[in-house]
DNA sequence: CCGTATCCTTAGGGATACTG
DNA sequence: CAGTATCCCTAAGGATACGG
């Protein structure tokens, strides 16, 4: 019986002495999380998939899917057709993320909620 | 009864189409949430709680906090003594982010064993 | 349709030095 | 002790163009 908490993380030559600080490596950034919520209902077209997620350039689309992938957070999926056709879903470790990226939406939407930052419907 | 999923938060000049996107805007740096997860067990010394996040350098540390504050989800206390003693401390709404750290730093642990990730212990 | 490559700009973030 | 200011550098990230 150990206790992990004050141990070393090694990760890709990289060192993290807190769980949650390596946890943010894996998908703390600006989009990778979002692109794991977007893919919470399952698999998606490499093109939905991006156009679903707005102000995304296509250099950071295929780079954040990448790291999900190289990470396997995310699964890769080639039709070989012409056009091509891809499809990424997430993995079952990348499935124990959902619940936390739905509680983190639902935390936004209520702080948006209780500061009154929604704007008006047109 | 109205539907928000759709609409458009504006906070600080900045749109967002979705609470999640909005959420990361708030805590999804890469300092803020480890900075929460360690205000959990409540007030902390500006010096103890600087130390206690390995590898932030003094000016990321006041930038990240100052935008806690900002936000309000970390609230500052100065006592007017000599030497200077400030403590932080988290917020009600602040506290409210408290269940979605613990579960990613649950996450990223879990993830660490699960591939071996744990330096041996020495 | 899907992806890579190149170029270029900005912002993230470290180190150091200095004030109340 | 706590915080600001300056300098400087690296990496995040957008735009565009091209290839399978």
């Amino acid at each position: 019986m150990e206790d992990h908490s004050k141990n070393l993380i090694k990760y890709n030559d990289k060192e993290f002495n807190c769980s949650l600080a390596f946890a943010l490596q894996l998908i703390g950034d600006k989009y990778k999380s979002l692109i794991i919520y977007h893919l919470k209902d399952g698999p998606q077209r490499s093109g939905e998939l991006q156009k679903s997620i707005t102000d995304i350039s296509n250099r950071m689309f295929t780079y954040s899917i990448r790291a999900l992938e190289k990470d396997q957070l995310v699964k890769r999926k080639v039709y070989p057709v012409t056009p091509p056709k891809v499809e990424y879903e997430l993995t079952e470790v990348g499935k124990t993320l959902i619940p936390i990226v739905l509680e983190l939406n639902k935390w936004g939407q209520e702080f948006a909620k209780k500061h009154y930052l929604y704007a008006p419907a047109e």
